[in-house]
DNA sequence: CAATATCCTGAATCGCCGTTCAGGATTACC
DNA sequence: GGTAATCCTGAACGGCGATTCAGGATATTG
């Protein structure tokens, strides 16, 4: 009720959140390998302990981290999304959400992640892959939609969707490791080629889109 | 000189060979978070402390062993491409070796954990770009003798032989992880169709080449 | 306001490895 | 054959962290 308690900032439940924001953080700058319960607490400026009174344990911590993740990633997907819209333009934003340009940037490296540890812990294969499986559907949504509508063309939508979420997932990894043969610019560029030709569609049409006014955000550094 | 020594086979060399070998092993099994020393030795047959003997410090052994790796991987790009033939026998090879039919199967895994380590350490990444820059530049190699040659069409070679690169990280990934959308024996069937499509090529150009009777190496364990 | 449940912390504890070490075997060399 | 270099080993050592713990603060409840 008072004002007295600077550091206690709201209730427990304001802590145990901020230990989770802080969880994200870290798994994000370290990685499972490198993650330390001791990182996570001075992130969020608790003790170790409390890290542990939370979460039970470390991996519990970076588990939910990774949940929460998830949760985020699922929800801009369907935010994002304009549900009645072509599906040209549909494919575009999935291009531009999946690539770099929309909110959920800088996960792939996590993802990444995610797939070594999904390597030999099943709770990892398990994630990766309804996370997989419900992109890859909504691609497929996209191209069944195309073709119906008659503006895609497409002898085998399944190998299609296939195709372009595995191309996503390599382009992507050069991206995170700063490959200097695909800058970051250009990811969005070379998948929606690669979209375009294996749809049938003359490329300009997926081709940057006209380019918004940039005023939008103030000028960085 | 005497046959009495068993345990000791050859020489010192022949017991350093098997411990780099055993640190492959290992590493292949256990990633690089958890390959221990005390794994290396045991399968190796010897004390953790001759392990550190040879390679002063774990991470020198595995960072060994992963260059082993990659000139076991040289030796087959090289070996498996035969200089001489056609752009599209070459691309078909490519394909092949890339994917899991070749020789040198099951790495995929172990490029994974260098494209994480990557992430944070520059050795992995230096690494890793030079396998990259190599791998794609055949790939671009090809492209170019196939355009030069007239069987190929291709507007962009440098743009597609990045993606066909990428889509084959991509669909390793999915490989290895035993993804049910993408079986292994689908994967050198799905990129090859993408070279195809990318490369002007009919798709049948590329499908599985006449299966060679199954008969060159002597059954494994 | 007392009693109790919940939070939170600093200071242990404890297991797990990587690495070191002192010395025993083996080999190479003269 | 003797001596120095090289190999090799089991037995410590030591540090890094995750987890536990005993108890202090804080909130909740009646």
């Amino acid at each position: 009720m008072s004002t007295r308690t600077s550091l206690a900032a709201k209730a427990p439940e304001e802590r145990r959140r901020r230990i989770l924001a802080a969880s994200v953080e870290v798994l994000k700058e370290k990685g499972f390998a490198g993650a330390r319960i001791a990182d996570i607490a001075a992130m969020a400026g608790t003790s170790p302990a409390l890290v542990v009174y939370h979460f039970t344990t470390l991996d519990g911590a970076l588990a939910e981290a990774l949940g929460s993740v998830e949760d985020d990633f699922y929800d801009d997907l369907s935010r994002a999304l304009p549900p009645k819209a072509t599906a040209v333009e549909r494919l575009r934003v999935i291009g531009e959400l999946g690539c770099d340009t929309g909110p959920a940037v800088g996960n792939w490296a996590l993802w990444m992640e995610v797939w070594v540890r999904a390597l030999r812990d099943g709770q990892a294969r398990a994630l990766r892959r309804a996370l997989d499986a419900r992109w890859r559907h909504t691609l497929r949504e996209v191209i069944d939609a195309g073709v119906a509508e008659g503006s895609f063309t497409c002898a085998d939508p399944q190998a299609t969707a296939v195709r372009l979420a595995a191309l996503m997932d390599g382009l992507a990894v050069q991206v995170a490791l700063r490959d200097p043969d695909v800058p970051e610019s250009r990811m969005t560029g070379l998948w929606l080629e690669s979209a375009a030709a294996e749809l049938g569609l003359p490329a300009h049409l997926l081709a940057k889109p006209r380019r918004r006014p940039p005023a939008k955000r103030p000028a960085p550094t």
